[in-house]
This record gives C-alpha cells, structure tokens and sequence, in this order.
DNA sequence: CTGTTAGCGCTTTCAT
DNA sequence: ATGAAAGCGCTAACAG
C-alpha cells in the first residue's frame, strides 16, 4: 500500500493525499472523504521511512539514560512515552551506562538516525556540548538547569530537598545524622549532600565528615557504606540515602547487625521509588516524580520541535514520610 | 555529508561507497581505502531512513512488552538493547498494558515504522495473530512454544520451576503451603500453579483450594491475597508467590500483622529480581535470567533476520536459596 | 484549492 | 570490478 495507491483509489492527485495526511492546506471536503474512504478500505499506513527521507523529519526522539534497567529511569522513559506516543512520535531509548565517552558515542548513534531532538535524563555530557548540539536539533536535559536556543532544561530542587530530608531528621530529635551521597561526579549527588551541610549547619548542628560516604547510587553502595560506618564505630541515629536504592542496601546491612530501622535509626531515602511502599518498613522518602517529570520532557520537546513557547511547569519534590523514620527516643 | 559527497572525494562512483558499506561485493583495494579514507574525513555517517527506503530495510527491531517500567521485562530489554546495539540494530520499544487489544494496536504501529522484526515478550497476542505476522516478518516470542516459518520462540520451564519452589519448601518441612498465582490469563501464570498442584500431590499433602489466592503481578496483589488469606483465619507456614513483585506485597502484609519471615511464614519468589538480593530478609526466588532471555531474544532475531539457523540454547531456572525460607519448626 | 515536478540519500540491477 | 541509471514512498515548491 502506497500513498499511491490511495490517490488513485480516490481519484486524486499524490499531493492531495499527503496534504490531507498532514493536515499541510485546505481540502475540498468531497476529496477529503473520498480519501479518507480509501485510506480505510486499503488499511494505508504511511511508510515512515519515505516520510522521513522527503520531509526531513523522522517521527523519533532520542532518550539517553543511564541505565535503561534503573527503576527511576524507567518510570521516566514511561512518561516520555506516553507523551510522545500521542503525537505519533516513537522514543529510542539508549542507555549511556554513566559513562560520559560511552553517552558520547550514543548520541552520535541518535544523530546518524537523525532524530528529530535528543532527551538526556540526567547525562554526563558537559553543558558545552548539548549547547552545541541544540544549534543543530532540539535538545531537552533534566537535572540541570541551562539556558540557550534549541534548548530546554527540567531541573529540580536537589538542594532543597537534601535540606528538607535532613531537616525531617532533626525535626524528630536526631542529632547523629549519616548521609550515603552518591558519586561526587553526579551534579544531583552534590546538591542533595550541599543541603544535607546546610540543614545541619543551621540548626547548629557539627557536620562530621566521618559520617559522610559516598556510594554508587545501587544498592551495594549504600550496603557498602554502612557497613563501613559501622566499622569505624561511629555512631547515628538518622541516616539519609541520597537514593532510595542506596537505601535499601543500607537498610539490609543495618537489618544484618541487628539494628533496627526505624527504633534505632531512622531513614530516609531519596526517589521515592514505587518499590518504596513496600520496603519493611515502607521507606520515607524524598519524591521525585519520575513519570511527571517524563512526561514533561516528552512535551516539552513536542513544543521544541514545532517551535512553540514552553509553559514553565514546577517540579515540586516532597516528602513522603513512611514509616522507616521515628521521633528519637529518650 | 552524502554518500555522493564521500563517493566524489575519493573519487569513484556513489554505488562503488555503497558496496564498501555493505560488504555486497569485492573491491579493488586501492579504492576501498580512499573510500575508507573520505568517510573518516567528513566523518560521514550513512542516513538510516534512506537506507531504509532504499534497501527496504530500516534496521530496528520492534519489543512488545507488558509493562515497560517492570523490573522484569526492563532487564530483558536490557539484554535485547546488548544483543541488538553491536548489529547495528535499534530496539523500538513499545508496552502493551496487559490488554490484548492494546497489544494488537501497538504491533500495527511497529508494522508501520517498518521494522524488520518484532520480539514479543510473553505477550497476550494469541497463538495465530503472531504465526501471521511471522509471514511477513521474523517474529521472536518468548514465553511460549509455538513452531512456525520465521518465528522462534523461547520457553521457559514454568511449570517445572513451579514444582520446584513448592518442593523446596516441603523439603523444608512445610505441609500447609499457600500459593498466590498470577492473572489466570497468563500462561506463565497457569503453569506454575500448576507446577504448585503437581508438587503437593506428589508429595501427598492435599491441595486445599482456599490457600491459592490470585494477584495481578504487582505487590499490591500480593498484598491484597495475603490480607485475605489472613482473614480467612487459614493458616500456613509456608507461601510461593508466582513472582517476586508480589512477593514483596505478601511480605509487607505479613510484617503488619507481626507474622515473621522466615521464623513464622517461609516466603518464596519467582524471577530473582535484582532487588530480591535486598530485601530484608533476602528473598528466596525461582531465578528467571531476564538478562540472558533478552539477550538470546536479540541474537536470535539477528539471525533469523539474516536466515541464518538459530542454535538451541537452555535457559535453566534455579532456585535460589536466601534467608527467607527455613525449616518448619517443631 | 489541486496537480505536476523535483528531489530526499541510498541500494540495486544492468551494462561494460 | 565498477559506473550509470532507475527507483524506494513521500513531501514540498511551483504553477495554475
């Protein structure tokens, strides 16, 4: 079935028939349905391929992760999918493995299938290169906040919620409070430990650097750290995960030395992952909405791509309290 | 940069590039490194959709799954993404919401962008839609065995695995074994219950109907199933969820009413998610290699793209034992 | 409003 | 072994 096939079938011209596809100019009513008739009885779908060839555009937008297996991205890439599906456009999903050489070559790869724009959730690439690449093609990246044309950023309020997450601490009595950062490369790791340092130091609070480690965002980082904690005998009776898969592996280690979450130490996560409500205890957390925040992306680079105004939408982060944190006791 | 544009710098003709391109015939030396040489210069990169419309090949591969945030199906995607990428090949994924209907409509969309092959991961298409479009297309299925020119299926031993976790907990001594399975509609589903009645009866325990509760494979169903087991003020000592998902839900409901795991319920999963290594206790689950089965999933579509045999290859499930199962005391 | 005419960049006969 | 030429199916000026 070409679109050949269905002008003839119609009695029009190729163009005509296009025109209608695309909605490009007015039609004669007459045509229209007799068009639409035909594309019917034929079952036409339009080859993406040719469309792309002649028109310039793919239908296809580039999503670069991280790790297409991670569960934060995924419930992103899920929103950006939704999005995009409604306006006929497909994602490829490629996953950059939290390698900046890697994420590199990836982008490369989109642009050889010339997507019409590129997502970058959270990425390694320096700002100087998107902004290069946003003179040739959309470009839309969460987690940072940079301005330029061709370019829309979605960034959230990292620090402020690494404050409030440990402020949430303090506020139920703990002074010995333990951060698992993540890696000091990731912008989000840094804020999130930059509002941990805040909250602690204006609530008068000493910031002890021995209680501060750092992970690799998985659960065997967060396992790692607290059993490293626990070594050097420094006590805590507040701990703050910089994710909540950091949580988790944190979360068995104190499970594995007895200790009890949350009568002897509260925890609070970060993501608030769906896995989340069914941690026990259901873990308290700092929510980021992931499938919000894709789904934004996903419109966002819809309105990039036909060169209209983006609405400035706000990302609020909250925390969700579970049971996983406690007023400390005595 | 063009093809035309490489083909002029070095001086021979554009089909002369093309056939370096592709292997499709032999070249005089001398050429194919001028060729190799102009390419590198312009840093060309041969445009996907002209390919595509031109070779009638576009190069992607389309991935139905159910759900595209499930842990499960996202490690399979991972593989598939693995497998795939060193072709040259692109994974469209596309999720089909557990709703046939959906499913068939999603396909079509594949169908439309022209893939040259569609990877099914244990979808609800039925039997003959998938023989059909395999007439057309190579059609890789998992989860079921189905013969058919140009489809390649891969199963798993559900039911054998089903067997398999219930005997483990017998083994253990257990004799009251509640089972919550999965959407009746799943064959997964069906086979490991039915994996679950075969192990009783062998072992001559009785199959007491009230014990199997349904879930819908997330944790809330497990949740749900275990709630209601509780009320019905049945008792068991020992509990196989069909998979893990729903295992975490059963575990949560059990940690509410203050029934421990493993002293007073022993708690079995199926597919060893990664997170499973994390749970506290660590669950004991049937090990699905979701990693692997996309992985295969990804090679054998290769090579049914190219008409190239496809060698059998086992996908062994094993129980992997944790902390969340124990012998029944007294 | 609508038909005609060029391509988009590449592959693939068909000659040589 | 290699070049010339004819499309693949569609869009986008360009004329009416």
């Amino acid at each position: 079935m070409t679109l050949e096939e269905v002008a003839r079938r119609a009695g029009v011209s190729p163009s005509t028939v296009s025109r209608i596809l695309n909605g490009t100019a007015r039609v004669r009513e007459g045509k229209r349905k007799a068009v639409e008739r035909a594309i019917a009885d034929l079952d036409y779908h339009p080859n993406v391929m040719a469309r792309g060839l002649a028109g310039g555009r793919s239908m296809s937008v580039g999503v670069i992760t991280q790790d297409i297996a991670s569960p934060f991205f995924n419930e992103a890439l899920k929103g950006i999918e939704d999005s995009l599906a409604r306006a006929g456009y497909a994602p490829l999903f490629v996953s950059g493995h939290w390698n900046a050489s890697k994420e590199t070559e990836r982008m490369a790869l989109l642009v050889a299938r010339r997507v019409d724009g590129i997502i970058v959730l959270t990425g390694m690439i320096d700002d100087a290169t998107l902004l290069t690449h946003a003179q040739r093609m959309p470009i839309v990246v969460t987690g940072r906040s940079l301005q330029g044309p061709g370019l829309f950023s979605i960034s959230l309020a990292n620090e402020q919620a690494g404050y409030d997450a440990t402020r949430h601490l303090i506020e139920l009595g703990h002074t010995r409070i333990a951060h698992i950062a993540g890696p000091e490369i990731t912008a989000d790791a840094r804020d999130r430990l930059a509002g941990y340092r805040r909250a602690l130091t204006e609530a008068g609070l000493p910031v002890d650097e021995r209680l501060i480690a750092f992970g690799d965002f998985h659960e065997t980082g967060g396992l790692l750290a607290i059993n490293h904690l626990l070594e050097s005998r420094l006590n805590f009776t507040g701990l703050f995960a910089a994710n909540d898969q950091m949580a988790y592996g944190a979360r068995l280690a104190l499970y594995r030395k007895g200790i009890r979450v949350p009568e002897d130490v509260s925890l609070i996560g970060f993501d608030d992952l769906p896995s989340s409500l069914y941690t026990t205890p259901p873990l308290t957390s700092v929510r980021q909405p992931a499938y919000d925040l894709g789904k934004i992306a996903g419109e966002a680079m819809l309105r990039l791509i036909q060169g209209q105004p983006i609405p400035v939408t706000d990302l609020p982060l909250q925390i969700i309290v579970r049971e996983s944190t406690l007023r400390r006791r005595g």
